[in-house]
DNA sequence: CAATTTTACTTAATCGTTTAAGTAAATTTT
DNA sequence: AAAATTTACTTAAACGATTAAGTAAAATTG
């Protein structure tokens, strides 16, 4: 028996399988179907079995939406990131799905791209009802509160490595300030006096931790200041590498670069490269990255790794446990997990 | 007038602003409301005018799956991909969230860690409003193809990269079948004879055709079939390292290596580097892979570059297509993009 | 100006669930 | 055995939107 139309989709409805449907092959009430099927104790237990074997035998699959609606749940979160093509934030992506996936929620993807607008137009729009939370890390450009504020108002939202220290609630970090200290001790270690930090210029928490870190270590062994500084690049992959171009090729140029961006890392290698100048020789060069790869880099990229997956999985958890005990106070569930300093070829002396 | 209770959320319903309660304050019914925000012309001017302005006052935001329920429709696409901290997968999946959001649809993400029975969940689960379509790549394990068709029956499906020919419907894929020629002749060029190609042992037509395309060429080139052959690898980080160590260590080693898989790179490199042979003197090697810092390996990465952004784009436009056309027939939508070969020190003769 | 059409609404049903409240029959209690 | 309780259902309202069908008043037509 054929099914064909001569227009229209080719998806065959077949009347979806409903409750309704259920009931009427079982001259049930949809009550009785949908009360047996969450194994009410008010339905008998006979009636369960007909019911739970004909909806096995339609492949009944409850419509997510009706159930939303009435429930005032939407078994949904979203996870609000800036891109997705970076090591970080894949990883952590992978950890929040992983997360996501054991409670039966599923996972609703936003990237901003580093744009403020994106961000609130996103909040917005799920400020009513398609997600029961969120998980985000801001944007650079994230200097304003007020939309997060705002969304917070209505729903949790729980911060992940790009945190928001004004907002009360979780926030998931790594050990920025220490890492930035750690990296600048290492390069100082290994001989470095001129040590560059660049960091993208942004209002992140997270970078300016860094930063701090770094110029305690600076003022710790009275390097020169003048040397040794911050110095902002962008978002633009081109300027960067003529940023780091021209910074190598003064006469004081840095002996030492501490890279807060996993992107600038090309820049920074290729950058030296047409200058030839010898990485580890001439400069030693420390990234924040979670590339897997960083060891098989020419030289091996010394890095300071972020513990991803486990950040992703923390910011998960945090958010369904608050979802599961409303009476959570979400401030409590913000951890620090450290991050790990791998030296390789590019910090050797 | 604070409004604080001594338990509960913290979250403030604030009775969320409905279309009802835009009725109530406006003295008009809701059908009213409803039409007058979709602009239509059985609402006078003047009642539009107020209507827009109070939803702008009180941040009205439609309830998402009231819509949904009503017009079966959920405005929600479901990405099903293997894992995503893999270059090619988050590359696809930046360029599909921007040809989403670029038509006002929402992106869920499921990952099947290479699990033909996760996929298989997923789509079950799937199958009952939650989106209106799919896109997907397919696991390693995905030989039986009922569970797809079955959902595609009620659904439109648009495959990329790791497609399913066996289903009706758009393929967006790159050129493995020439690309595995190309490599192997890249190879030969650069003076190799004993050519291994890499891959994982799976069901992946993408695989096959690049080992297609390599067999090919070593016919060609009337090559001993002894020595140029498939190795198969698998998911295991620490065996594909041993598997590509043993290889390396007999006396017949190959020359040359072709990974089809873009996560074998670090074990290649690092087998190579433990046994002291050099890359590219003593074997050359090129991957597929998409890694932008496959330039600054030791030594530079030569590659098969995936237009992932792209394919991830064409899926989603295909899908759309689809979505806004629905006598559409799919299977026309597929396209092949180019990959391109950027030869780099790890093929230098 | 009576008849018709158009305008600008409202009423009420519906999407597929869940659930409070109701009810008849069976069971238990006293 | 009458009263009270429990069991196993059903009825109907709700969630928040959309939309077919209905309607009174205003505008247009012949």
């Amino acid at each position: 028996m054929l099914c064909v139309g001569s227009r229209g989709t080719g998806y065959i409805d077949m009347a979806t399988v409903t409750i309704k449907m259920l009931a009427g092959k079982l001259n049930l009430s949809t009550a009785t179907i949908s009360k047996a099927l969450a194994d009410s104790h008010e339905i008998s237990p006979a009636t369960k079995q007909k019911v739970l074997q004909l909806a096995q035998e339609l492949n009944y699959v409850p419509n997510a939406y009706a159930g939303s609606l009435r429930r005032h749940k939407s078994k949904t979160i979203a996870v609000v990131i800036p891109e997705v093509a970076d090591s970080f934030f894949s990883l952590a992506l992978n950890g929040i799905e992983e997360v996501a996936l054991a409670h039966g929620y599923h996972t609703l993807i936003y990237l901003t791209h580093e744009k403020l607008e994106r961000e609130k137009a996103i909040l917005k729009e799920l400020a009513n009802g398609r997600v029961d939370g969120l998980l985000m890390s801001v944007t650079v450009e994230t200097g304003t509160f007020d939309h997060i504020r705002e969304f917070n108002k209505q729903l949790p939202v729980v911060f992940f490595d790009r945190v928001c220290p004004e907002i009360e609630t979780a926030q998931i970090t790594t050990n920025d300030f220490e890492c930035g200290y750690l990296a600048a001790e290492h390069l100082i270690q290994a001989g470095c006096r001129k040590i560059v930090l660049l960091s993208v210029s942004n209002n992140l928490s997270i970078t300016s931790e860094r930063a701090k870190g770094f110029q305690k270590a600076v003022l710790e062994h009275q390097l020169n200041g003048v040397f040794c500084r911050v110095v902002d690049c962008n978002e633009d992959a081109a300027q960067n590498y003529e940023i780091i171009k021209a910074m190598m090729s003064q006469p004081d140029r840095p002996d030492g670069i501490i890279a807060t961006v996993e992107k600038l890392t090309i820049q920074i290698y290729l950058a030296c490269r047409d200058q030839n100048i010898n990485i580890p020789r001439d400069v030693k060069v420390i990234c924040f990255s979670n590339q897997p790869s960083a060891l098989i880099f020419d030289p091996g990229l010394s890095t300071i790794n972020q513990p991803a997956f486990e950040m992703g999985r923390a910011a998960a958890r945090a958010l369904l446990k608050a979802l599961k005990n409303s009476s959570l106070l979400l401030a409590d569930e913000s951890v620090e997990i450290p991050s790990t300093l791998i030296a390789r070829g590019s910090t050797k002396m």
